[in-house]
DNA sequence: AGCTCTATTGGACAATTGCGCAATAGGCCT
DNA sequence: AGGCCTATTGCGCAATTGTCCAATAGAGCT
């Protein structure tokens, strides 16, 4: 097996066990074992555990934002991307990984605050997702279709509701459903961009598939 | 000492180590050195760190959300109320202890998938918060001065954006500033709500205090 | 004073962690 | 074929963790 892949295979185990025991209970025979090999071998490749972590962090986070990104390039209209933006996060919290696709960002969150490297990688990934939401919805005061002062706040808006109320699914359970939270956040970006209620409901649904 | 003061003591002791460690930081031997007693005390009054932990936060947290609850009721009707919520919410944010009475939070969701006890509390506490706040809601429906059809799913809302836009500051530092999340989630819980723009401000401010 | 009960000690213990290192194997070039 | 280089092994080490326990001290009651 090459270094490159090698190297690439060391990530994919690591991300598999993060997407079971999240980032904090990642560990290095962990890794190993689901790779099937010797722990010393991960060192070979990998400094330091820390570097391995935000390494696999980085692709199991940059993976879900592309997934976005392409459920968005899908939408005729902004208003019709924004609704499939709201359909691929929902769709990829479900099956993956379920919870714990989720789990690794609040581990993320919790974490930047004692490692370095995971904040830069945390924070640049929030940040891409800010501006890939902005960016639609800026479209959307250009089309006409949405009423917006400050489409760069209402972005920040639109996802960190989606996040404060996916963390109360992913840390308490059943507290609140997954489906509330899908619904609850589509209602209020409604409200927040002065759409019809409904206007972004399921595409799947409204299109009959 | 007595029984309860000791116990008191070893929880104040755990609280103050987890302010500058963390949750997931905070181990047995740290708090007997804040207290200046041995390890084995600790287990003497507390059956497990689990329990520990989840005990201290569970304090740490009710202070903030008693301090809320005493701004709350300051408010003469809801809308004050409501905005007096946001008053408080962002002074306990600032002075306390600064980022980290925050960041305590951050650390129980992403615990909560691995200790049980801490899960529980979390999760109960966040209720509360939901809770109190569904009845500021409630009663602003009843006085005709708010417009809200599901006020639960309202308060999830509200208290959902706040978590998600202090996240990130906390999280990422200086990717959003507590000014830019206070003000954000005012003006969305003014459209939620259906109150007119600016009908959240900070009361101080308003009074010229 | 003596007895009892419990608060408190201080260390032992097993498990787990990241990491390093000497030894081996196996492929590639000459 | 022979020799070098590195991927890979498997174990060991030191540090850290939560938990437990036998021993001690000391206060309060009879």
């Amino acid at each position: 097996m090459s270094p490159d892949e090698r190297r690439a295979a060391i990530v994919a185990a690591a991300r598999a066990v993060m997407a079971r025991r999240g980032i904090a209970g990642t560990t290095v025979r962990d890794v190993a074992a689901e790779l099937g090999t010797s722990s010393g071998l991960i060192h070979h490749y990998y400094a330091s555990m820390d570097d391995l972590l935000a390494e696999a962090f980085e692709q199991a986070a940059r993976a879900d934002l592309v997934e976005v990104l392409e459920g968005l390039s899908q939408g005729r209209d902004a208003v019709e991307k924004l609704a499939m933006f709201f359909d691929t996060y929902d769709r990829g919290m479900r099956d993956s990984s379920g919870d714990f696709g989720m789990q690794i960002w609040l581990d993320a969150w919790a974490e930047a605050a004692r490692r370095p490297a995971l904040r830069r990688t945390s924070r640049r990934l929030n940040e891409e997702w800010q501006r890939a939401l902005a960016g639609v919805l800026s479209a959307g005061v250009a089309e006409g279709h949405m009423q917006c002062d400050d489409p760069d706040a209402s972005a920040w808006r639109v996802l960190s509701l989606l996040d404060g109320l996916i963390l109360q699914v992913v840390a308490h359970g059943d507290v609140l459903t997954r489906a509330q939270a899908d619904a609850w956040s589509r209602a209020a970006a409604e409200r927040e961009l002065g759409l019809r209620p409904g206007a972004l409901s399921r595409v799947a649904a409204a299109h009959g598939a």
